[in-house]
DNA sequence: AAAAATTAATTAAACGTTTGTTTAATTCAA
DNA sequence: TTGAATTAAACAAACGTTTAATTAATTTTT
């Protein structure tokens, strides 16, 4: 499965065959199919294994009535940016099963996943321009943004190298300087963007 | 070509067959190679000929004195958007094969596209921040969250129908006020998180 | 201007691979 | 002795590409 994740991240499904994965994790191609049924069956079970993913999270977080709207925000940036960045591999996995909509089986298991995470970002945004905290802003777009920012930095490699001026080789995400970069950055525009008196920016 | 790009758009570039292409545009099997070469030639093509994409407007607005760091801004904003969601099928197959290493030469064509963009924009928010017109925010992470929120829009549509709270069935970017919500949302949380004296939020 | 010769466009069929999956035999463990 | 785990081999289907034959268009020669 550890094999999987990382052909489909790098070959996509249709891609990546069996027979390389199999020989790849060094077992009989037959057993692919002998315990997961199919390719496809292979790929949702590789959904299963690893969607728990943000949920507890959020849930944690919207029912924490000690958090202001803003704090709520800032710490489901927090955990999006983690999980992204602690597997990029999947994480592309999951982006080429939004962007391919032919296998709609697929395409459908993984929109499902990131739907009630959605609503639920969305409605604490809400509350807080309801509550006068937040200007008032598209809640919708502004999830967008977050996600989107995570979701550019985590396209490719090398188009992350570009824009961050890194070698053309290296690997950034091991870099643990990004996730705090990303996590600020993102904090950062969101509180501009958000807050009614914004705050007064340090200078070091 | 029109069918190549709506192919590799559904389906993925792997996914997609040469027979399949041809029989949809109705042409003989042959053809294709005939004309093209290969499959991976007429990728190629595809993107060549689609390729001009943003530049034009970029250099232009680099070049006009007469206009404000964040006047740039907005008008490459603005660009962008209408690029992009003009086009979604296009700009799918272009974020595929972002996303898939596997085809290097296809993916490395694909990043050049994107890489001058990239600096231009990057340097003109560097102006403006030692101009002091502009906070000192992450010029590389703000053009990220600029065009990742396009992308998070255009992931795909059923995608984008459950973001917005539209019908399952519906096409999200043949409504022409997206085109203005994107913008507008990209806009206001840009000025936010740049202005250094953020612009009053008019109430109606 | 017509006929012949040459080149280009188009076709159906076949090529050799590779695909995901299955089978039937074998090894291993209980 | 029984059932599960593992294997190599074979399966049909689909893949991208090529071939060789045919039709259409163009150029050259009469």
């Amino acid at each position: 499965m550890e094999v999987a994740v990382a052909l489909f991240a790098e070959k996509g499904f249709e891609g990546t065959s069996i027979r390389d994965l199999a020989h790849q994790a060094d077992v009989n191609i037959a057993m692919i199919n002998y315990y997961f049924g199919s390719k496809e069956k292979l790929f949702v079970s590789l959904l299963e294994n690893k969607a728990r993913f943000m949920r507890e999270k959020i849930d944690a977080v919207q029912n924490d009535t000690s958090l202001t709207e803003i704090e709520k925000i800032n710490q489901i940036i927090d955990g999006y940016v983690n999980r992204f960045l602690s597997q990029p591999a999947f994480h592309r996995v999951l982006q080429q099963e939004l962007l391919v909509t032919n296998r709609e089986m697929l395409h459908q298991n993984v929109i499902e996943l990131f739907t009630k995470n959605t609503h639920d970002v969305v409605a604490i945004i809400e509350k807080g321009i309801r509550k006068k905290v937040f200007r008032k802003v598209d809640p919708q777009l502004l999830f967008a943004s977050i996600i989107g920012t995570i979701n550019q930095v985590m396209l490719s490699r090398s188009m992350c190298n570009i824009l961050l001026n890194k070698d053309p080789g290296s690997d950034p995400y091991q870099d643990p300087e990004l996730k705090k970069r990303i996590t600020q950055h993102i904090k950062q525009m969101v509180q501009d963007h958000l807050l009614i008196q914004p705050a007064i920016q340090k200078q070091k």
